[in-house]
DNA sequence: GTTAGCACTCAACGTCGATGAGTGCTAATA
DNA sequence: TATTAGCACTCATCGACGTTGAGTGCTAAC
């Protein structure tokens, strides 16, 4: 099946082009001038009212140019548009900023969308998913000071915490070493919610309820567990949005931060449209999203293994420069790939097993 | 020295209260009508020409009503303003969000942080300072899996960071204990600054350059120790400045946002009035600070000992709620350090020693 | 010392006509 | 049959202009 015959898919193409540019309607007359289709504005006119039946324009009053739909976004997108290179300043700026070889996966996610958000001039966001599938791979717990000490797991996801547990001062380290080796027993290599009552009785058992160094260790693990399963959500440039003249209302600019401040609504709506792809498109946000509802988002994800770490998105006007923003996230991608292999040395896959 | 006489000084706090109120100019008629003081408008007008002469008021044109000058803002600061209770809803919110019982300092302070710019509809800044008096508590390494540890830093002023780093998979546990050990000797009690070339020296000497863990732990305190020099700063209720008038032009909003996101900007501001008083009032930000150079900033800093752990302060139009923000800083800090004492479990004090 | 009265100032607001970009339709053209 | 020139019509935008009303400073009376 063909999509739209040549010129119309040239003049949609055209226009669009346009009006990401200038965020003006745009009239024929443009169209006739400025790209070199060899037809006069009253043919072009025609082809613009077929294409606002077909339901890829839309025009904002009688006597105005035309503007995409939603729908014209999404053919521009999938079969219209042009990939825009990076420039070298921006590949440069993007290596720079991937090569402080950060040790912590979060961190390594957020520095990408750090960097995204500057090179696209618009707003990104950075999630860590909340995912029953994380699994412990090491709990440990250290000795500081007299009466002090810190628990500390570690997952296969790369992400480490530790919670401060306040002890009997003369607890020997001897016993805690003890301690650690029970828990490391009984709770690595389980997932988030395998940890349950039986579990915790069995670690009961084998130390001993009346130990009064399994209260707080259990109460510091389960800190620590608390801490990697509550979802972290970062913005980063979100005052690019009034770069915009869309956002150029305050109530419109106001609208917007206040809904990318609601961090639930952030995270529905970013594990709400697939992502077989390495990067996936959701153009418009829908009706009951005040504030961002003329907005798109690209995003992509990265898993390590099976087990998703982290995802990166940007959210800006469906008026949104795809070509850049897109290339810039699939060179992005691989940076932030290879970071993750050079830290965890460990094989990186999208995700499959 | 008496600052003003009675009637002059009723007279500008009931300007300064309604202009806080409201943002609009306040001219005599309003003054004689709401606020009960037995005069006529012309006696007010009288001394709102005084008043302005002596620099307490300005006038934005010559047929508008008067508006606080920053120096009619401190006397009302320091003498006129009335402390405005907390209501039973605000103190229920203040109490809720710190009895979360969070284990990690900084995390107090930031939630301290979002707490008071819920209740304010102000926005917050909460930071931690760059100090070298920070000194080392307490330095372990300790294995995760085969081929791979954690080094963990602990500082006095209650900051805990760590980092991964590789090591030969055939370490026992045991090296990791005596290195350990060796580090703790060595670097505990000191401060960021006194860890120099000769004090890694002498570990090396004591461990020997040959031994192969050496250099990846040295390179995991190193991470940590610039892990606790880089101070953090947060923002929290940036899009409440849409709230207020002053704001409502974009590009006035935008200006003020930026210039939130120049961080060092943000940084030299707080530190740059001094914090006698457990909190401290800068009111109008010069002229340098494009953007919010009509803001004020109340602040507070909290300390551990002698060390400060972090800042929170309140930013928003010199047209502030002053008594409010006031009373919800102080309640703030009583609960904090309650909150830190908890924590911590060592007596909290302001500076001093 | 206080107040009533009055002339004057000036931002804010609404109205109104001019302007111009853009459209749809029709008739002429290739 | 497809394309284009021409024309009447629409409608947002903009500047000019007069009105309104809040507020002032000053003077004279209380």
């Amino acid at each position: 099946m063909i999509i739209l015959d040549e010129r119309k898919r040239k003049i949609l193409q055209a226009i669009i082009d346009n009006y990401i540019d200038t965020a003006e309607p745009v009239g024929s007359r443009t169209i006739a001038r400025k790209h070199e289709i060899g037809l006069s504005s009253a043919t072009i006119r025609n082809e613009m009212a077929d294409l606002e039946e077909m339901g890829y324009l839309e025009q904002p009053h009688t006597s105005a140019g035309r503007i995409p739909s939603d729908k014209g976004y999404r053919l521009y997108v999938d079969h219209l548009m042009k990939l825009r290179e990076l420039t070298d300043e921006e590949i440069d700026y993007i290596q720079n900023s991937m090569s402080l070889h950060i040790s912590e996966l979060g961190q390594i996610i957020r520095q990408a969308s750090i960097a995204i958000s500057k090179i696209t001039k618009y707003t990104a966001v950075s999630m860590t998913p909340q995912t029953s599938r994380i699994r412990l791979k090491a709990i440990q717990v250290v000795p500081i000071e007299a009466g002090k000490a810190l628990v500390i797991v570690v997952t296969n996801s790369g992400v480490i915490r530790n919670s401060p547990i306040k002890i009997s001062e003369k607890m020997s380290p001897d016993i805690l070493i003890h301690i650690s080796n029970i828990f490391n027993e009984r709770l690595s290599g389980l997932t988030l919610d395998e940890i349950n009552i039986p579990v915790i009785r069995s670690i009961e058992n084998k130390i001993g309820t009346s130990n009064e160094i399994l209260m707080p260790v259990l109460r510091g693990v389960e800190e620590c567990i608390t801490k990697i399963d509550t979802p972290e959500i970062f913005l980063d440039g979100a005052s690019n949005i009034f770069e915009y003249p869309e956002f150029r209302d305050t109530v419109k600019a106001r609208e917007f931060l206040s809904k990318l401040d609601e961090k639930d609504v952030l995270r529905t709506l970013f594990w709400s449209f697939d992502d077989e792809n390495d990067v996936s498109i959701q153009i418009g946000l829908g009706n009951n999203n005040e504030g961002i509802k003329d907005c798109s988002i690209i995003k992509t994800t990265y898993s390590l293994g099976d087990v998703v770490i982290g995802s990166i998105g940007v959210i800006g006007p469906t008026r949104m420069e795809y070509g850049k923003v897109i290339s810039s996230m699939n060179y992005l991608r691989e940076r932030v790939k290879e970071e993750i292999e050079n830290v965890i040395g460990e094989n990186f896959s999208k995700g499959g097993r």
